[in-house]
Parts: structure tokens; C-alpha cells; sequence
DNA sequence: TGGCAACAGTTGTCATGCCAACTATTATCC
DNA sequence: GGATAATAGTTGGCATGACAACTGTTGCCA
């Protein structure tokens, strides 16, 4: 009977969860011109200005090159500035723009909505207790994750060429 | 709760855990050669065959056009087939074919396996809790997403075998 | 100090996934 | 019966998102 549990297969509704926040932050982030990952960049940002790229990648756990055509569209909304390291010239380090403020307040209001309505009916205790559970899986598919990620390296195997 | 604790923000949470999940499913998949949606095409398609492709991308909650693509590539592997409607010509159905049977076994040690990682120290009472709070976040999710949308044709009958 | 590994970032490619616009077919209304 | 609406599916455009290959810079160390 696994095959009527399509229902209840926590893979299936995690993914059909994000997918309908996806499409709720999507929805009310139209109207303010960007989409649910700029948003949450800028997010993100908002709490940690002036971080290089990669450590923003990290903490978002996004691939670099994921993350830097993200900021090529914020950057060119002017909503976020790529700078350079005054010591490394390799970095560039990411911050807000002035005009960005606003949108924010708006960003953050909308965000508590849609939070709010999600969770209709839905205890603090339960809320503490899903929330628990998610970091547990999160935990779980991080360690299970560096097993089997092979460490990323292309051994360049003598070759005499 | 005004303080936007980033890492108990289960919006984001939720967006991990499915990124995480995908990640997953799709390094696996790899091996065997499709991706994660393509997994998913398989395994309802395995519990529904012979459906039309309006009726699999209402169920999958995809748009018609995701799904056509998807199906597309699916096609060209030749694991399913569009066979047309015989009373109506502007349906096509969708079979699974016979080279996809040893496939599927595949697919579900290893779709169980991923499951058992991720879940893994959590109970069973837990994992119920958890899943019963997902499905009340989705219900909400729903309902709050067809209160914006504007006519959506929203006849949601899981056909349920 | 010169060569090489490691790191920061960009670009290219593929596969979703959404929305909108389009074609073809069927159903409905006058 | 013919115009029109509704339905099924496809195609085009845009934006993620992952992975790989690449450039440029810095750090290391022999």
C-alpha cells in the first residue's frame, strides 16, 4: 500500500509546500516587481550587509554562480551594489542600496502575512515542534549530503602532455 | 516575534529541506540517469497510467506546460508514450512503457532510502505530528492561494484509488 | 621566489517551473 | 448551421537552480 501513500510521503508535500510558498511570494512580490529568491536575498542581506559573495552563497546555500545571476538582476534594479575588498582583490562584497529601504518595510509585512495565513490553526506548540523536526530532517540531509558529495575536486591525473 | 530569526523561519526552512531533497533525489537519479521531476512523473504515473495530461498536471499541481516538457524528455527516453484519445482528439493519455519496469524498482529502494536518511531519530509519533502540519500548512496555503487567484478552475478531486 | 594549489567569481549548459499566447478540437448558444 | 466559448495541448519568454569549465588572484611552500 505504499503506492496510496502518495498523500502522505513527506517528500512529495515538502515539495508541494515550497512550492505553494513559491508561488504565494511570487504572487504578492509581482506587484512589487521581484521575485521569491531576489526577495530573499535581499532578505538575507538585510541582516548581513557588506558580506563577500561566496560567505552569501554559503549562508543561503546556493551555488555561486546560482546566487551571481541573482545579484545581476538586483544590481541592476539598483537595488543591491557589488563593491571590492579593499585587501583582496578577488572579493566583492555585497550591500543595499538607499533606495531599497522601502521595499523592505514592504518585503517584511507581506512575509509575516503569508507566514500568518500558512500557519492558521496552528499552535505554538505544534509550530515549535514542526519547526524542531524540520531542522532535524535538514540536519539529517546535510550530513547525508557531505557523504556523498565527492568532495568537488577534479583530480588532474599526471597526463604527460 | 518581530525579530525575523532567519533559521527558525519555517518558509525557509521549507525551501531547504525541499532544495536539500531535490539535491538528493537527483544525484541519485543521476546514476540511473533523470532527475528528480522526472522521478516524480514516473512514480504517479506508476499509481495512474492511462490519464490524460490535464488531469496528471492538475494532480501534480504543475502547469500543463511544465508537465509537456517534462513529458517531452520522458518521450525521447522513451520510459512513457502520448497515446491519443479515441472520442476526443484533443487529449492525449499517458502510458508508462514496458522498459520502465525495472526502473521503477530502482527508483523506489532508493526514493526509500533517502527517506529513511532524512527521517532518521524521528519518531513515529513525530513524523505523524509532522506530516499532519504539513498537511494543515498546505491546506492553508491552498486555500489562501485560490482566495488571490482570480477564476481558477479549482476542482480538486485526487481521483483517489 | 617561482610554481602550484586553493579560493572568488563569472560564464555556459541543461532542466525545471511559471505565465502568456497560440493552435486545434469540442461543446454551447443563438 | 454558424459564431462563440471552453477545453487540451504546445510553444515562447523569463527566472531560477545545479553543475562544470573557465579566468583571475592569493596563499603556500619547497
Amino acid at each position: 500500500m505504499e503506492r496510496s501513500d502518495l498523500n502522505r510521503n513527506f517528500g512529495f508535500l515538502v515539495h508541494d509546500i515550497a512550492r505553494l510558498m513559491r508561488v504565494a511570494f511570487d504572487r504578492r512580490g509581482r506587484e512589487l516587481g521581484l521575485t521569491r529568491s531576489q526577495w530573499w536575498v535581499l532578505t538575507v542581506l538585510y541582516a548581513k550587509e557588506g558580506v563577500t559573495k561566496s560567505e552569501l552563497a554559503a549562508f543561503m546555500e546556493l551555488e555561486k554562480a546560482t546566487l551571481g545571476r541573482l545579484l545581476d538582476r538586483l544590481e541592476e534594479k539598483e537595488w543591491v551594489e557589488r563593491r571590492p575588498d579593499r585587501t583582496d582583490r578577488r572579493i566583492k562584497r555585497v550591500f543595499l542600496t538607499d533606495r531599497v529601504q522601502g521595499l523592505m518595510r514592504s518585503l517584511r509585512a507581506i512575509a509575516a502575512d503569508i507566514r500568518r495565513d500558512a500557519s492558521r490553526g496552528i499552535d505554538h506548540a505544534q509550530h515549535e515542534a514542526f519547526i524542531d523536526t524540520l531542522l532535524m530532517i535538514k540536519a539529517n540531509l546535510n550530513s547525508f549530503d557531505e557523504l556523498r558529495r565527492p568532495a568537488a575536486d577534479g583530480h588532474r591525473e599526471a597526463a604527460d602532455d
